[in-house]
DNA sequence: TACTAAATTTAGGCTCGCTTAACTTTTTAG
DNA sequence: CTAAAAAGTTAAGCGAGCCTAAATTTAGTA
């Protein structure tokens, strides 16, 4: 009556190596082993031991010395615990109040515990989001992902353009936190008004309700962690 | 601002021994290896080993060939699981549409990996409750439960009894299915009207507006199983 | 009381995932 | 084109937690 253990039951471990990989994959870095061991906060002879047993269990390809690729198997539970961390990030948000620069632990941890049947219940109760709480999309059941091909790091937003904050990496507490502070949320939409160079600042300009202060100065590192789509008007 | 890492971080296994140890003593039963071993589904040896590293760890007393008990510190981290267990049985049920038998399984995997601060959430959003829905008291945050002295198995209320369904087990899903089906449910007030001899049935009739079907029959497995407050009316 | 059965512990061994140290391959810079 | 640096892999080993088999202790009974 119920088809609901974990599936094939694979480790912490492997899930997490499995997530990591498509993380790197999906920002278009090759999964290198220190990479990987970067991500995972552990040592890369850890990595290649790992690569060694998930490769051997078909879930993905390692050339020695280049890298490592998921194959379909590993890509879908990969998707999987995307889908997961995602969901899990939203309901906490969306049901428990919790700020969104304090869910990413949570859901880090959580992702391994639940079951499929609890996350579709989640999904449910929260209407099937298709974004998460910072704007990256949640993968279907079935593992499709739209991945916005048109994101642009502010960083490379031109001046005089306007745009929208579309998606920020929940890694970062701290970031997270002071771009609240700041009224930075997903969907703010501003205008480019101005860019100093050598790694300076950004200077936008809020628009419509949501702003908090109209004008804001971004930090380089910051304005490189913000993805947005351009709305119109190109360099000026 | 988040001092909300899973405490002292003891391991999934020593949860689980703690919490299984815990229920041991509190059904009464002393906490032999084998009880223990059996309780977790690992062989008696496993438990020796464990046990050894608990005792050195101060989480509890281990006189060799006797048995087991919690320190103070041991039981503060079992209370602690037992908590989170219940209230995340509850929130499954209450707020996720769970049936109450299969909120079991994936209490028992979600207790290890949400952090102190999300159980808290999940208590608040309930109202604090203070019984999962199996009846189970549920210890407050600092380790207070109310156990109640007066519970008696419906196998030993007397026949001509009033008494109220109290507490049943969360680890038989079938037995909570089949609960449901004859409208059993914590709360149900029923007349004992006979009893059979020689491990035979019991018959209670069904009071007030819950009652599916008036009139049940109780197997003696079942009968056992289910603690009961006698309301009025001892032996006739 | 002595002997057997049951419970427990010790001994030895396994897997997983991690580590550091040493070695090999690839990349990069002069 | 070669030498140094960087990246990756192999080797050796550790701890947690599990197992089976063998030894030991406790309990029960003739």
């Amino acid at each position: 009556m119920s088809a609901d253990r974990k599936s094939p039951g694979y480790s912490r471990s492997t899930e997490d190596y499995l997530k990591a990989i498509y993380e790197l994959e999906s920002e278009g870095r090759p999964a290198q082993t220190s990479a990987i061991a970067d991500a995972l906060s552990v040592a890369p002879p850890s990595v290649s031991g790992m690569v060694k047993r998930l490769s051997e269990s078909g879930l993905l390809e390692h050339a020695p010395y280049r890298g490592v690729q998921l194959t379909r198997a590993g890509r879908r539970t990969a998707l999987k615990m995307v889908r997961r961390h995602r969901i899990l990030e939203t309901y906490l948000t969306t049901k428990l109040g919790y700020d969104w620069d304090s869910v990413h632990d949570e859901a880090e941890r959580m992702e391994h515990a639940v079951s499929d049947g609890l996350i579709e219940r989640m999904a449910m109760a929260l209407g099937y989001p298709r974004h998460d709480p910072h704007g990256a999309p949640i993968p279907t059941k079935d593992g499709e992902v739209d991945e916005q091909e048109d994101l642009v790091p502010l960083i490379d937003v031109p001046v005089g353009s306007m745009a929208e904050l579309r998606m920020v990496s929940d890694r970062d507490p701290e970031l997270l936190r002071f771009m609240a502070s700041l009224g930075l949320r997903v969907g703010v939409v501003f205008e480019v008004i101005g860019r100093q160079p050598f790694k300076g600042p950004t200077a936008i300009r809020l628009v419509g309700p949501h702003a908090k202060e109209r004008d804001q100065v971004i930090g380089h590192e910051l304005a490189e962690n913000l993805s947005c789509v351009v709305l119109e008007g190109e360099v000026g």
